[in-house]
DNA sequence: TCTGGAAACTAACGTACCTTCGTTTCCCAG
DNA sequence: CTGGGAAACGAAGGTACGTTAGTTTCCAGA
């Protein structure tokens, strides 16, 4: 037995990448081992190695497309939201949580699983996190600027907010009490009120 | 050589339990093997049995010690802030964020190893967590119920404001731009902001 | 139809890990 | 002063891990 019939390359590396995804959510990188990866895919762990280059090479693919794919879709719901700085903020907030639920396992990863990277690794993922955060940093000095929003820390309050919404993550879980948009409804309000402009007899 | 001069069960106990702390909090836990925190303490890898029963127990002990501790730390800042609700509301925020700024390991760990807990443990330290997140979804809902909070979803805002406030341990350093005391500030006004019942020409 | 590469297999290497064992030395209670 | 437990040591067992090597089979393009 060798090559088994209707095996398909690309096939295979999305299953490795799948199963991946669920057993290091489930268990940390570290303590996921390419033995449990490769029986889960149905293929000998060497046959891995036809798909990655390494455990540590896979980790870093995985994180660096999560990312590019996070910042593209991010860049996207905030050019079709127009031209007024609360609608760009709301769909800031509606699309990081709704993207935290429906991709809860890569965004728990890629938060949670920087320690694993090598140097040269980490420095770039953490440069594409940092280039996200910028996105909503941006955000905030805008409605300061004008106005519109009341910030009394701008990098405390981003590194807050993202928390908190991030936070969704950990705990949601699909078939819960709540539906998505009713979760992304209660976030954008949470998040919101931190922010807003207070009227002056609320103070 | 055998037992060193001037060797002491308990300072060793602590030693490696402190060793321990910031290895897990670095690596994660599966990532540190007790060779390095062997090495950290001083002594020999296999000297580490005369004070722990296994790497797993290890870990349980530690959260377990860092889960009671938090609960009565708690506890007695509540009860410390007097009867009125909106002061054992801020109370509880204020005393969350100092604790995670100031034991930001042990707090790290207890949220993000509990996957590398065998079961019986982890259910455990889940059961501890419960416990205290049940204070604050008992504080907000006593103000709903008293109309001093408004909250469009208690187990929801309980766990966002968690999130929010617990995030501060994943990024706050000592010696940075800001106090401490400021941090408490800023989060327990962004805490507050996102349940206190809004006047009406403010909403 | 044929051939080269893709993709799987089996086998194994070398290392690193947690843990146990038996021994040695030190400290302290009686 | 002395005996027993506490706390360290060195050495090693047994396993599990990431990875490499060499081989075999299948598929697709010429």
């Amino acid at each position: 037995m060798a090559r088994i019939s209707g095996s398909n390359g690309a096939r295979t590396a999305t299953a490795i990448r799948s199963a991946a995804l669920t057993l290091i959510y489930r268990q940390g990188f570290a303590a996921m081992n390419l033995r449990d990866l490769a029986a889960e895919v149905g293929i000998q762990p060497s046959s891995l190695y036809n798909h990655i280059t390494s455990k540590q090479a896979l980790l870093f693919d995985m994180m660096q497309e999560h990312m590019a794919t996070l910042l593209a879709a991010t860049d996207a719901a905030l050019e079709a939201a127009g031209p007024a700085l609360m609608d760009r903020l709301r769909a800031f907030i509606a699309h990081h949580v709704l993207y935290h639920m429906e991709r809860r396992q890569e965004v728990y990863i890629a938060n949670f699983e920087l320690r694993a990277l090598d140097p040269p690794n980490y420095r770039q993922i953490v440069e594409m996190r940092r280039n996200y955060e910028a996105r909503l940093m941006a955000l905030l000095e805008e409605g300061v600027a004008t106005g519109e929003l009341e910030v009394a820390d701008i990098p405390v309050t981003t590194f807050a907010m993202l928390a908190m919404l991030t936070g969704i993550c950990t705990w949601y879980r699909p078939n819960g009490r709540l539906e998505k948009a009713e979760l992304v409804a209660l976030h954008t309000e949470l998040a919101l009120n931190g922010v807003r402009r207070r009227a002056v007899s609320a103070r």
